[in-house]
DNA sequence: AAATATAATTGAACAGTGTTTAAATATCCA
DNA sequence: TGGATATTTAAACACTGTTCAATTATATTT
């Protein structure tokens, strides 16, 4: 069948220009200031329509917070050619930073937002895949550390979720304006700064 | 003039009567679902009204975030027994945590929210007065610690930073529902059991 | 006590939000 | 061409924060 081919493709195609028209949005006025009137109008389509390709608001945030992930994943991704697992791990910590910094909207909707989550809640299995994938690759790694003597009395579960909460911490504190609390020159640095700090910590847990 | 102090004690009273209302509201039923119409009703004035006695609704969070702080800064002062700064440290962060199992809504409103840093943003000074004394006591506990041999070869500000991340990032993550990624048994203790794998971590620092 | 000035309160309006739905339009197949 | 199917729309619903002219209440002065 052809046409259902055909017509299939171009329900993708409009669902695509629906995520474009989102995402150009959320990235020049903030997430919280895109409506779907505004998708609307720039797909030159009737808000309804919308409605027809996708569940709900959360669920086309949800689609640009998958989206994130794989941004993140590719980046992440380059530092297999770092063999020294603590080396390794060090540098994924700036990497994750680095990519909170450079796309702090993005950032915000895949760790921070509830909309995604609250998307996640809504589906039958309830499970938050981009989460668990990337949580799993630093859960590995950190594994490796501790094959090495790194991480001495310490449970890979919980250490991992709080190396991970320590370098959130760091980028949520920033993108949320909770820095406010240090000099203007000191906000700058801090989040690089921070890191350093606590990539010092590990060095000093054999 | 005894009226005009009436006057102004009156005032005083339908402001904590907003908030009281404000309070009430947010705790059942989340910031996000209360509005100003809902907090008017309670009250049993008009909408318009509260805009006569708070600036506008980031006025009104902005209040109940400092609140926050005060109770907060309650829990912290008894741990001053503490004479060990280490022990002191370990201490203060389990408080903190604890206050943001306890009063999560209340937590993501001081730590997570948008709204209080935006109207501390358009307030003349700009500083988030809340925020700095709460960091400043970390950080002069920091201070004592380092006084004592702990975390050599750090710089004081980017490690308080770094260790106040470290607790919010523990506690956000939760607050904001990414620890889907783990197991159900495990999602009711990761919170303390992280926090527990940092204190290890500092417990290293010497 | 009456008139005026000040303060407090209101209701309606504005411009928006996400979402639903009945009706209209377009497309496809027999 | 006729009927079934899919797509799209406009309008409506029930909200949101905020402003503002008009009203009501209180206080001060004549």
């Amino acid at each position: 069948m052809g046409i259902s081919d055909r017509k299939e493709r171009e329900r993708q195609e409009l669902k695509n220009r629906i995520l474009d028209a989102a995402r150009q949005l959320f990235l020049d006025k903030g997430v919280d200031n895109t409506s779907i009137r505004n998708i609307a109008e720039i797909i030159e389509y009737s808000p309804g329509t919308i409605y027809h390709y996708f569940k709900d608001k959360n669920d086309i945030l949800h689609n640009l917070h998958s989206e994130g992930f794989r941004q993140l994943r590719s980046r992440m991704t380059v530092l297999e050619a770092v063999s020294d697992p603590i080396e390794h791990l060090k540098a994924l910590g700036r990497v994750y930073v680095q990519f909170g910094l450079e796309n702090r909207d993005m950032y915000d909707l895949m760790f921070i937002k509830d909309e995604p989550m609250e998307f996640v809640e809504n589906e039958e299995e309830d499970c938050w895949v981009e989460g668990s994938t990337t949580f799993d690759y630093l859960k590995k790694l950190i594994q490796k550390c501790m094959a090495k003597g790194f991480f001495p009395d310490q449970e890979l579960e919980p250490l991992s979720f709080m190396i991970w909460s320590a370098v959130h911490g760091i980028v949520s504190l920033y993108i949320r304006n909770r820095t406010k609390i240090l000099s203007e020159e000191i906000q700058n640095s801090i989040v690089v700064d921070a890191l350093e700090s606590f990539n010092k910590l590990i060095d000093q847990q054999k």
